[in-house]
DNA sequence: TTAACGGATGAATCTTGGC
DNA sequence: GGCCAAGATTCATCCGTTA
């Protein structure tokens, strides 16, 4: 309860801003049990399946064909299976140190590294809690010759140590396709984000540090939680600041 | 395409049965690539946390509160995550030897031992492709509290080498609810086995080791199709073999 | 015929108690 | 305290029966 206290002051200046920062560095800062929810969708590093495809700038390795929308690169996204793994441990073990007991990781992830960060969850020290689903629905995926379409993508959750109780329930599988235009390559709908931040009680605090085009911190703010997150690219950090009305931050506060 | 005309000989004594056998042994018995799909649906062991919820009976342990259905039990579901995983590998060995080249293993599995499967799968040799997802829709899953309803169960599937190819496009979510009364504790729905076996090329072969009631070798018949399976539990087999319409066979056949 | 009601269901999860 | 066993608990939906 002290340490929960204290963690509530030192957060506080941190609080309901957009960090433009690494998520390495920016999650590092944050106090210990400081926070309620780490709801995010990191880099998944799985667009080729060798090492030439990933040497490809994210842009040109999702978007082809007569597609006119280009998007800005995010970071991150350049690794093999095992960086990719190690780095995520390195962020989900401080994600561990800044949570409250009871807290939450909700992290989409795609088919391809589904099982490597489920591994990694737990070995940074959660409690694996289930694999919901969001079905992005027929319309807004490619067609599989031969076999199944990629449909879906994956929300692994978890938890440090016991679930705290609330009379919150969730479905476990999500069917909703994404509004265009998008505001990032991997956008992701927000009345999803909307349902899973009703899993953080009343005047909790939501982090994201991959937050793109904001969309977690944006359903955390309308529902009346606290926020916090970063993005280190700078055209999506100026996107996710005007969706979350806040002023331009500098790289890193002074202490 | 000598190999295959042999293999096809010399699976013609076992064609469209159902074997009661213990799957690994049944497995053994099939001939090198004569077989064009493994489609199955395995006991998943993943019961309890604890080697103690693993020790009861499979009825016991998924089946409590006020039910009144009993479920049979069946074998092979008191492991823990080692062995399942070793277990695994020896029947997804056998059926990588018994598949055709470009031949098509499909699997169900749950959250708990999903990475595990994928990790077994490619160890056997075969090429991951993809996970689609059983959504069994609100009405049949249990409510969770303060987290995401277990909603799903997952299709975990890989091709023995390339995958030929067929013009055949399959969705990557099926929401479908089980009609009671089941005629098994895990019973999957009839009508997605219908969708899976559209994979297989005319004429082809699907092979079910662990039949349970039989659902995925009845898609199979319905389709035209030829099928192959085992099932060990005395009762199960008596429920399929009725469905398949195929008469009492011996515990094994002679040579 | 339709509407309302109550019991049944869930490849589970959590808490408590004993040794 | 660690490990294991037993009992309590959860609610959206379905389905058969009654009003």
């Amino acid at each position: 309860m002290m340490t929960e206290l204290i963690a509530a002051g030192a957060i506080a200046p941190l609080l309901n801003r957009l960090h433009r920062e690494d998520a390495l560095h920016f999650l590092s800062r944050l106090p210990e049990q400081s926070i309620d929810m780490l709801f995010t969708d990191p880099p998944y590093s799985s667009g080729g399946l060798h090492a030439a495809t990933r040497a490809m700038s994210t842009s040109q390795k999702y978007i082809n064909g007569g597609t006119k929308t280009k998007y800005e690169d995010f970071g991150s996204d350049n690794m093999d299976q095992r960086s990719w793994t190690f780095w995520c441990h390195a962020w989900l073990s401080e994600a561990y140190r800044a949570l409250m007991p009871g807290g939450l990781v909700v992290c989409f992830i795609d088919w391809r590294q589904l099982p490597a960060l489920t591994d990694v969850v737990q070995a940074a020290g959660f409690i694996h809690r289930g694999i919901a689903v969001w079905d992005k629905t027929m319309a807004r995926s490619r067609p599989r010759r031969g076999g199944f379409k990629q449909q879906a993508e994956f929300i692994v959750w978890a938890s440090k140590g016991a679930m705290r109780t609330n009379d919150v329930y969730l479905p476990g599988v999500f069917p909703c396709a994404l509004k265009l235009p998008k505001k990032h390559l991997t956008e992701k709908p927000l009345e999803l984000a909307r349902e899973v931040v009703r899993l953080v009680p009343e005047g909790g605090i939501v982090c994201d540090p991959f937050a793109g085009s904001g969309t977690f911190l944006v359903a955390a703010k309308e529902t009346g939680l606290h926020w916090v997150g970063c993005e280190a690219n700078d055209v999506y950090y100026g996107v996710a600041a005007e969706r979350l009305h806040c002023t331009d931050m500098p790289t890193e506060q002074a202490a």
